[in-house]
DNA sequence: GCGGCTATATTTAGGTT
DNA sequence: TAACCTAAATATAGCCG
């Protein structure tokens, strides 16, 4: 009986390893991630789009700050639209600001829930801390998530009159932009009501 | 030799389906996709800021037109920082306008691979046609997509003086909106010199 | 409608060429 | 530099409570 010999020749491969999230130290290696993932990013927007029939205006800077943009059905279209809606809503005093704030917030609940899975996770492992230590941090990070959350929804809701139309939300980042620092690095803001 | 008589409790469910890459009809399968979705564009973004230290913004309008927004550090330091840009190139003269067409024009290129290899292995199973109309096909698309971007350069080339500093980009989406449907559907906009 | 679950579909880290 | 490859890591479609 003739059978094939598990000529596996495993082709040198190590396949997908796990990463640390954090920065990424080596330029070159950093420089390849950010390409292969940038696609990736465009992609699932495109198909968001196609899928349920969103629309998506994204701007990414590259860590040598250059800029990359995706949009459907185009940037400026959505980008438009996005501060007209912010304007009116400001207009209309925002009636649901407490649900939009209560979305917000579960929002990252549920980012900081599975931060701390993995945590938890990690420490069973190494069995180097008690696990309520991990708790508690989350405690912590979520008042300063919720906080800063606070503090970007009344953000959003700071209006900006202007004569000129099209300035509501575009000069006042240098005044914040150092406020959003969250958890896990970044600023979630949801401002919806029945999506 | 006793053996597993294949207790594999198949916990009823039916796992990952694939799914068509089109408009889901259902409305309330399109709301549960678009809410997942969402979170895992969002949480893509987030891991693309902290492993390259890029700069992210996006604007997420759900099928029922409720605003959704994630930025890092914050929504409106990048746009922010995106119209300064825009608006600098522009008085600039953008120097390198034919570099950042060509690379557009190859991200372009580039997803249209992907979508002519699954056609193409979609026709090799079903054998119902030859390769050749697929490479036809995309040539045909390419074409088109090729114009799309180098409208889509020029009118970010295009200026707006503006005594409001603020309107650079933001008033000129209705009059262009409807240009920029690729083959794939959505418009991808790059402009790099070297990342 | 949300959060949880399982089984797959997709993405992508690390290598190789 | 960039394209291609493999295998492991993730994201998610379909179901349930």
């Amino acid at each position: 009986m003739s059978q094939q010999v598990m000529t596996w020749k495993k082709k040198g491969s190590v396949g997908r390893q796990r990463i640390r999230m954090a920065k990424i130290e080596k330029e070159s290696h950093r420089q390849v991630t950010f390409s292969k993932r940038k696609a990736g990013l465009f992609k699932k927007a495109s198909e968001l789009c196609t899928l349920c029939g969103a629309e998506v205006a994204i701007i990414v800077y590259s860590p040598a700050k250059k800029p990359f943009s995706f949009g459907h059905p185009n940037l400026y279209s959505v980008l438009d639209r996005y501060r007209n809606n912010a304007s009116s809503l400001v207009q209309q005093k925002q009636p649901q600001e407490n649900e939009a704030a209560r979305s917000e917030l579960s929002f990252v609940l549920s980012q900081l829930e599975e931060e701390k899975k993995k945590k938890g996770e990690a420490m069973r492992k190494s069995s180097e801390m008690a696990k309520w230590s991990v708790e508690e941090m989350s405690l912590l990070q979520l008042q300063e998530m919720k906080s800063a959350l606070e503090d970007l929804r009344n953000i959003m809701v700071v209006p900006s009159p202007s004569s000129c139309s099209s300035s509501s939300y575009m000069n006042m980042s240098s005044d914040f932009s150092s406020n959003y620092s969250f958890g896990y690095g970044h600023a979630f803001s949801e401002s919806q009501m029945q999506m």
